[in-house]
RNA sequence: GCCGAAGUGGUGGAAUUGGCAGACACGCUGGUCUCAAAAACCAGUCCUGUGUGAAACAGGGUGAGGGUUCGACUCCCUCCUUCGGCACCA
């Protein structure tokens, strides 16, 4: 048998023996500290690909090291089995979401299990189990109490032919994907989750992360929150019904420059115009017609008058009101004064339409950008009554105090982060446990009736309302309140919801008298280390801060934050691009692992690039690495074979030399993996400690022999089967994964004699070999012995000494 | 447009955070071994020039240009390119 044929065989012998010996068990124990590696866990899309092997194989790298260094570990895996693909799956193929769903995971999992990952198995957890997605429901009934959801209408994709709503991947370029009618908006009672309650604890919660975080991170987090301080005017409305119109802004500072408001199409106040006005309902009609993603996207800045005029609070100045398509009815109020001196898209919409523009902020130094464009940046008031010669941070605060003295402003703050739109129309989720009485009215499932279970008598075929709504013995209950008649909610839970908590499960995934017991969460949580994409920066990582700090409100967590250091590992790419099946640049994990093994595809991984970065796939790169863990191999052959070692005069020194120069190699692999995540560099470390061994004349002594053992323990974070193998070689008796990481020993790094570099100018000219520590007059001594340096200083007058101890000297002449 | 990250040999990537640029690999070239090949091992490999049997030496070099400094891949300014996020947020 071929040796590689053999070494893969010896990797599914050892895998089976992790196993069995249940080496990687979590032991629940309070007395020990705790270490919990967490990686995003997948989607049981069918099978896994390269992003997940990678994003695996990082993660099980720290999940070793930290169990290495004598800490209690915790490292789970699961699976996010609720989604869409599924129910695609469904119509496209005739087969139930959960078989496909359960056959994938089935799938899924023994191609994981031939990484060698050192997962806690018996704590899998699955989302679409009922026994999970209880407490889903649960927590949405927690959630009713406090006021944290509720009802209200919003648009959603609706196919007008298959009578159905889409999801946003099933709208392609505004079409359907499977009749290609063109994609309607209509509105639906949809349930929502208040998360921007939570708007400013998750971002006081970034104080807690900075430095653990990767700072690109928290930055995209904070844009999304996006807070802003500003003030609410309000303008009387001149001769109507409607009383006033509420804005906001953060430049109450031209207030004087507001020669026009505008407000959204979807405002009350528009509909109150259009019922009187033809022409105004005319446009709001058309408006309506185009997708809002379209409306978001256009250029021009279209817009009607209303025929009203509102009252200037600051001046009493009449202007006009217009109803304008670039003001957002989500943000703010949905009604803006607008400063076209000070504000690009006004300026734009004035010009359009003919609208006064009136300058009152002027530039503190430099020029003004207008006439050609608004100028956007603070400066000095000007035109402004009595506020004039303010500066733009004094007169927004000295305004709004005025007015709100008044009862016509107040300060306020803004958030572009909205509330959480959590109902889909979708089968393969988790049902929202409401039910709908008809003398009752909206009333949550109680908690003794959970689960909901998810019927599974279901046909999905894509076409009509949500599949649920045709489930009639389902549908159809009873109130408990009265016992009438009463229907069950249809729609499902996002899947971000059964996300947004899972690493709480884990730590007592069991457990079916409540969500998980605080006796394991206090123990485990918070997360040591997570690992997953960036592209989960802004939805998943902020939907599970808020889920954890509504868990630490009901008192179920003791931490604020759930996830304490955060790596986001980059994408593996070939040919410079993302590997998609689109494209056809996808690399089969599967194959890779059935042609070089778990380990060489472990340490390509690790070594191509560091964890951040993107990393592009090179197949004559895993054959180095395959060759490598070959190198590594015939060392230790070497070494069971080697004998007659002569110890010549120098082996004092040569050993000394060795030592030294191993453990140096060795505290930079403990820092490259405690501190930096550079396992990279680890890597290449380990393997120049591999090449020293090679090159040293007294291989076989006992200072080599340690050294191999100390090298196999290191090794066995990367490549947990050759580790074990060679380990077992040289008679170990327990695995190698239980063993302790080697410390280094900093006294060992002895350095007596040091090279430094002797520059002159700045230029590299010599190197004198000196004793460590020398003092500086002794190291100029030995630079004016260099015979260099001698000749170079020949006819040259020297001007400065800059002696680094230890590290360099550059003599300045002239 | 705004925010962010990055740009180093033929390639992936190093550089103790301001101190010998190119560690460790991949690839390539030459050699040893072999009937041959693979593997392995040894040597070379940033560019240019002078030079030679081999050597050696000089100069240049981290996207471009400027600056600070004895000294810059690293810090500051301007610009270019690539990638990511947000995108009428008032």
């Amino acid at each position: 048998m071929s040796w590689e044929k053999e070494f893969k065989e010896k990797e599914l012998y050892w895998q089976k023996k992790w196993e069995q010996d249940k080496i990687f068990e979590v032991k629940f124990d309070p007395g020990k500290k705790k270490f919990y590696c967490l990686v995003m866990f997948p989607y049981p899309s069918g099978k896994i690909h390269m992003g997940h092997v990678r994003n695996y194989v990082i993660g099980d790298v720290i999940a070793s090291y930290w169990r290495m260094k004598g800490y209690n570990v915790i490292h789970p895996i699961g699976w996010d089995a609720f989604g869409l693909p599924a129910e695609n799956a469904a119509i496209k193929h005739n087969i139930h979401p959960e078989k496909w769903t359960k056959d994938n995971i089935n799938n899924m999992r023994s191609q994981l299990k031939k990484l060698g990952i050192s997962y806690n198995w018996e704590l899998e957890i699955a989302t679409c189990d009922p026994e999970y997605y209880k407490w889903n429901q649960w927590f949405f009934i927690k959630m009713y109490e406090r006021d944290l959801v509720y009802r209200k209408k919003a648009l959603v994709n609706w196919c007008p032919k298959c009578q159905t709503v889409l999801a946003n991947e099933q709208v392609q370029q505004g079409v359907c994907w499977r009749c290609d009618s063109i994609v309607e908006q209509k509105e639906l009672e949809q349930w929502f989750i208040r998360i921007t309650k939570y708007a400013e604890r998750l971002l006081e919660g970034h104080k807690l992360l900075e430095g653990k975080w990767p700072e690109e991170v928290l930055i995209m987090q904070r844009n999304w929150i996006g807070k802003s301080l500003g003030s609410e005017i309000k303008f009387k409305v001149v001769n109507s019904d409607f009383v006033d119109l509420d804005i906001f802004t953060t430049r109450a500072d031209t207030l004087f420059g507001a020669t026009f408001l505008a407000v959204a199409p979807e405002h009350n106040f528009s509909k109150f115009v259009a019922s009187k006005n033809f022409e105004v309902a005319y446009y709001l009609e058309k408006i309506f017609k185009k997708p809002l993603t379209e409306r978001k996207l256009a250029k021009e800045k279209s817009g009607i008058f209303s025929g009203y005029y509102a009252i200037n609070p600051i001046n009493n100045e009449k202007i006009p009101i217009y109803i304008a398509e670039y003001v957002l009815m989500e943000y703010g109020t949905g009604a803006i004064m607008c400063v076209p001196a000070h504000d690009q898209r006004d300026f734009e919409f004035a010009r359009e339409h003919n609208l006064p523009i009136r300058e009152v902020i002027k530039p503190i130094s430099g020029s003004s950008t207008l006439p050609s464009f608004a100028y956007e940046d603070d400066g000095v008031m000007i035109n402004s009554g009595e506020f004039s010669g303010l500066t733009s941070e004094e007169g927004r605060k000295k305004i709004t105090e005025y007015l709100k003295s008044q009862g016509l402003a107040d300060f306020k703050v803004q958030y572009k982060l909205k509330d959480w739109l959590i109902s889909r129309q979708r089968y393969w989720g988790t049902p929202i446990p409401v039910i709908y009485c008809e003398n009752c009215g909206v009333l949550p499932v109680r908690e003794e009736d959970l689960p909901v279970v998810l019927p599974k008598n279901v046909e999905i075929t894509g076409i009509g309302e949500s599949p649920l709504k045709y489930v009639e013995d389902w549908v159809n209950t009873k109130c408990y309140r009265c016992n009438g008649k009463a229907k069950r909610e249809t729609d499902t839970m996002d899947t971000f919801v059964d996300s947004s908590w899972y690493y709480a499960r884990y730590c007592d995934p069991k457990n079916s008298n409540m969500p998980f017991d605080k006796k394991y969460t206090n123990y485990w949580l918070p997360v040591d280390q997570y690992i997953g994409g960036i592209e989960h920066a802004c939805m998943h990582l902020i939907y599970s801060r808020f889920w954890h700090k509504f868990m630490y409100d009901l008192g179920l967590v003791e931490t604020e934050e759930p996830f304490e250091r955060l790596l986001t590992q980059g994408m593996v790419t070939l040919g410079g691009v993302a590997m998609s099946k689109s494209r056809g640049n996808i690399v089969e994990p599967d194959e890779i692992i059935s042609k070089y093994g778990a380990d060489t595809t472990r340490l390509f991984i690790l070594f191509a690039a560091p964890p951040q970065k993107q990393l592009e796939w090179s197949e004559t790169g895993v054959e180095g690495c395959w060759r490598f863990i070959n190198r590594v191999d015939r060392l230790i052959r070497r070494l069971l074979e080697e004998k007659n070692l002569n110890f010549d005069l120098d082996y004092e020194k040569e050993k000394v030399k060795l030592l030294s120069e191993y453990n140096k190699l060795l505290k930079g692999i403990t820092l490259d993996i405690e501190e930096e995540y550079q396992f990279n560099t680890a890597i290449s470390k380990i393997m120049e400690i591999v090449n020293l061994l090679y090159s040293y004349k007294y291989f076989g002594d006992d200072i080599s022999k340690k050294i191999i053992k100390e090298l196999i323990i290191i090794l066995s974070v990367f490549t947990p089967h050759l580790a074990e193998e060679l380990w077992h070689k040289l008679g170990g008796s327990k695995s190698v994964r239980t063993e302790m990481f080697p410390k280094y020993n900093e006294e060992l790094i002895v350095e007596e004699e040091i090279e430094i570099p002797v520059e002159i100018n700045g230029k590299l000219k010599s190197k004198v070999v000196v004793k460590k520590d020398l003092s500086e007059d002794d190291i100029k001594k030995v630079v004016l012995n260099d015979k260099k340096i001698l000749e170079i200083l020949k006819d040259k007058e020297i001007l400065k000494w800059i002696i680094i101890k230890n590290k360099l000297v550059n003599i300045v002449v002239k």
